[in-house]
DNA sequence: CTCCAAACGCAAATAATTTGCTTTTAGCGC
DNA sequence: GCGCTAAAAGCAAATTATTTGCGTTTGGAG
């Protein structure tokens, strides 16, 4: 759980760090993302442009930061007292917010940016988020898919139909969700149905 | 199956575009994305920054506008005697293709450009790829997955892995055209769970 | 053939990005 | 605590990209 990557927080690094996020946030809320600069954020946080292109290089890679910030997930999931109950609840709620505007958003510029570390980081968001859910399971003695099979048959589905087609609605979550659990409650073993896979949870 | 956009292939307009996507994908694969800048398109293809300016706006719009038209595909998936093995020679080659740099690359092109259109048309790119080897399952009087539930299943796990994770091998998307396959098997439905969902390819 | 509107070229004006150098500041040994 | 050092920030000039106004070309329609 390390905070950032600033060398100490309270530091003049972080301080900058800090404030060019919170005008970047400040400026997407307020105008149309494609009309928000470097200048214009350097300027709302009170710092020069060059810190900021000495920083981040460009745009995209700031915006991706702040999205990637913004992506990670704030609470536990909720308790419905069942497994699948948590996971339908916990999937559709993730699903409406990334089928926001905002959230789309957040999707595409962490997608933009250069490296593969920002889509790895909220692919491990997810996987967190599912494994609370999964331990809760397996205390309880329930049978519950692999996270794998979770993240290619619950996740992937949504995440592909916000980004390439339409987003999915609540049912449709459900039915997925579904076929998540169909298989573990038709095999006794795991969701999955091929090869084995790293289970390192990011 | 239209052409382009443009009024007429062979007027003016046209012959820019084309020259505009050519030069474009030579720079791309002579060097580093991040270095490809309009100027330099402009020209590569002996055109003036401002008609690309005018008529794309910015580099991402055409960088999509290049992938979308590399991403179409260009062959019918190959027979191999059953839609299952069609399924499975396709996505097969289709994960490889996407998993490559250029692939990628291609794919993150197509996601960061502005309207929802580019991403859309790949998507149908796939529907009638799966279309084609439905088609044919049903002509045999195979069963075969409903084709939003080869997108649910093969493509979006696909995609999802290569853009937020790492990328499957063959194997792994051996194990996804079964999955696909297992609730055609099990009941004698269309392989998807949920409500309806609209049936249009394109 | 002539006209019209759309698309292009050109060049000036504006805005963004890069870069060399100076100044500030956090971390560290004394 | 006190200076030293290296990393990060500020500043401003130089470079490069983007926008824009206007004249010219061109494809299509009457």
């Amino acid at each position: 759980m390390a905070d950032r990557e600033g060398p100490r927080p309270g530091g003049r690094s972080a301080r900058v760090q800090a404030s060019v996020h919170r005008a970047t946030r400040a400026l997407l809320a307020r105008m149309d993302r494609a009309e928000v600069t470097i200048p214009l954020i350097a300027q709302e946080a009170g710092v020069t442009p060059s810190t900021i292109y000495r920083r981040w290089g460009e745009l995209g890679e700031l915006l991706a930061d702040v999205a990637v910030e913004r992506l990670r997930p704030d609470m536990v999931p909720v308790e419905t007292g069942g497994g699948r109950g948590d996971l339908l609840a916990w999937a559709e709620q993730y699903a409406e917010e990334m089928s926001s505007g905002i959230g789309r958003e957040m999707i595409r510029d962490v997608l933009a940016a250069e490296g593969a570390a920002g889509p790895r980081r909220c692919c491990s968001y997810a996987r967190q988020q599912i494994a609370v859910i999964a331990r809760r399971a397996a205390a309880r003695g329930e049978a519950f898919p692999d996270i794998d099979a979770v993240l290619d048959r619950v996740i992937a589905p949504i995440l592909f139909r916000i980004l390439f087609d339409e987003a999915l609605g609540p049912e449709q979550v459900g039915g997925l969700v579904a076929c998540a659990f169909a298989a573990v409650e038709r095999g006794g073993a795991r969701g999955r149905v091929s090869g084995s896979r790293r289970t390192d949870a990011g």
